[in-house]
DNA sequence: CATGAATGAGCTTTCATTCAT
DNA sequence: AATGAATGAAAGCTCATTCAT
């Protein structure tokens, strides 16, 4: 039962038209709001069909939210390269934006499944405790002494990011996205500036 | 008949019991998964009691979701006053997370609900553009010129906040609480800062 | 959820209209085949009202069986009492007739669901062992010595009665009905007065 | 395109795996609860392979109860033959309990699914009022006159065995079905004599 | 004001059966 | 002969909402 096992050309076929209607659907209706019966006839098939490939509502979400953990994890894990700090995070901004552009419709839904069903507000918390583990490493050495708790600094930073993310980016012309990820890095390496000169 | 009409004392203290009652059972199951019957029983009055009160669900979310916005939309309305930058951003970043720190609870099931009802996505979405208006008029003198846009830095500021205040916030401890203010405004007239000497 | 919260009189009269609904569909569809809309239509109640007062399907045949065991419990505790053995017999085989002739159609579903789910075999076991345990024991004296198991010669009389009062039984007249209580007591006289003179 | 067709060995050999299968999951999970998909993986065939060789669930049912009751019909009408009565129930009471202990386990689900599929019934009323009648009629000459209805005690001993067959015998050590074949017939010859010398 | 029994629309899920390959 | 993906009718069950008391 469900997605685990063996299946045809067809049968793969089906699933994935399954996946991105649910993606569909859930992006338009929200996940609550989001019935079987929307995703199937999005799909284009029965509702015993659903059944045959995912175990129950959760289920598909759960299929869309580990491709898109996946993702997120890739990025927070790519190393941080550049010429300098702020080129950078140019760089990883980019990725990160570009990932969240992506994945923009799963994310959303995934906040508010996560607001009912534990399982995803697991998932949803190791992601952003990854990111932000992540930063906070990056910024100790830089923090160091300066009484400032690199923690606070680095949820604040992720925070910054997915702000930005799934609030403007989203609505955003081609060029506010382009000189977006500029204005990001800017605002985090002079951030970065002020708390690595402060003295406590 | 919903919650408009002249109410004896007796009725006051009952809607007070309903609204305290849907609150913390929202926090506890999030909106979706929370039953009228569950606001009912944690209240301790009967079904038919809920709906002398509100006309439906949404109804007592909206009554708790009214009352957050108007304590987040005094926050973004208030005079950002003190010494210098950094001084203001400390004495309304603190006003800031005060009030998250006291709505969390209400903010979550905001955000769980704005995904499928759009009545509180809207009234969302204000809220945020308040904040983020407010924040990019302060901005744009600094940022001008800079070829970066106030907008954009605006969305991510706000963010970075936002950010800090949901997924730290609630958790840390008394003495973090108290430092992370500090870190804050540091960071954000730190970001300032770097945007105000930024040449296009 | 489920019958054992307080009821108003109006609940318990509910109540006693779906359990005397589900007697009446299960005898006449047998339990697989009964469904809950069937129950709740010969009650004049509404689907969510039958979910009121039981939990499921079986919930409401589990209430049926209860009271059906509990009569057969009885039944198969009282004492044997009367001038001699068959006299005696006549007596409390009497009183079995009479519990199967009310509780027939329970009795029935019982059997079938038995098959299905093990909770009603292992209730129907238990009813079975008490009459088999009790009928054993009163032989054993008997039985002494003749090289006979009293276990083996209890649940051949009492599958003799069981089998008379389920098949044939329901379908007799009134006269059989009356005669069949001494044929029945005659049978298993005679029965035991071979066991007890049998020589190992 | 049921099971009448002409089969090559090959489908004999598939028709025989679905029959055994289904009798394994029958017994297993009672015949209401067995799935069409819990016989074909215990066939380890495909789903469509069974609708080739049955027309539906139902049919194999029929299939493996028309074998048993074959058997059982078999058993009814054989010879009564011994030395005297007790010696000739011995007899006929041993190929009994054989044929029970073979197809103890399509019995079961026959009596249930009989409970809620009117074609059962009517089948295992049939094979019952075979071997009440021929019990009957063999009784008629010894209780004319004793004021005992014949269909009524011939109704009880068949009940006698039946009960001890499918309560206790499916347990019983070997021992104790060596020695209960004695012990029945010891019961019935003397509940017979006991009929046949009362006087109305 | 308060109660809680009753309602019924709506959604999920199951599973016997079909049929293109 | 065999496969297994697809179907869709049927149930089961939940829960927001109503209303008689």
């Amino acid at each position: 039962m469900a997605s685990t096992a063996q299946r045809s050309a067809r049968g793969r076929a089906t699933e994935h038209r399954l996946v991105a209607a649910a993606r569909a659907v859930f992006a338009e209706y929200g996940y609550a709001a989001a019935r079987v019966e929307d995703v199937v006839r999005e799909a284009g098939v029965s509702h015993g069909t659903f059944y045959t490939y995912f175990e129950n509502k959760p289920a598909v979400l759960r299929a869309l939210v580990e491709d898109s953990a996946e993702r997120l994890l890739a990025v927070a894990a790519a190393p941080w390269e550049g010429s300098d700090l702020e080129d950078a995070l140019r760089d990883v901004l980019g990725s990160i934006l570009e990932v969240f552009a992506d994945e923009d419709d799963v994310i959303r839904v995934w906040l508010e499944a996560a607001a009912s069903e534990p399982g995803f507000a697991t998932s949803l918390r190791e992601v952003r405790a990854n990111f932000a583990a992540r930063v906070a490493d990056d910024l100790a050495p830089a923090v160091e002494g300066s009484g400032h708790d690199p923690r606070v600094a680095a949820a604040a930073l992720v925070g910054m990011v997915e702000g930005y993310a799934t609030e403007r980016y989203p609505g955003a012309t081609v060029t506010e996205r382009e000189e977006a990820v500029a204005t990001l890095a800017a605002l985090w390496a002079g951030a970065l500036q002020r708390l690595s000169h402060a003295r406590a």
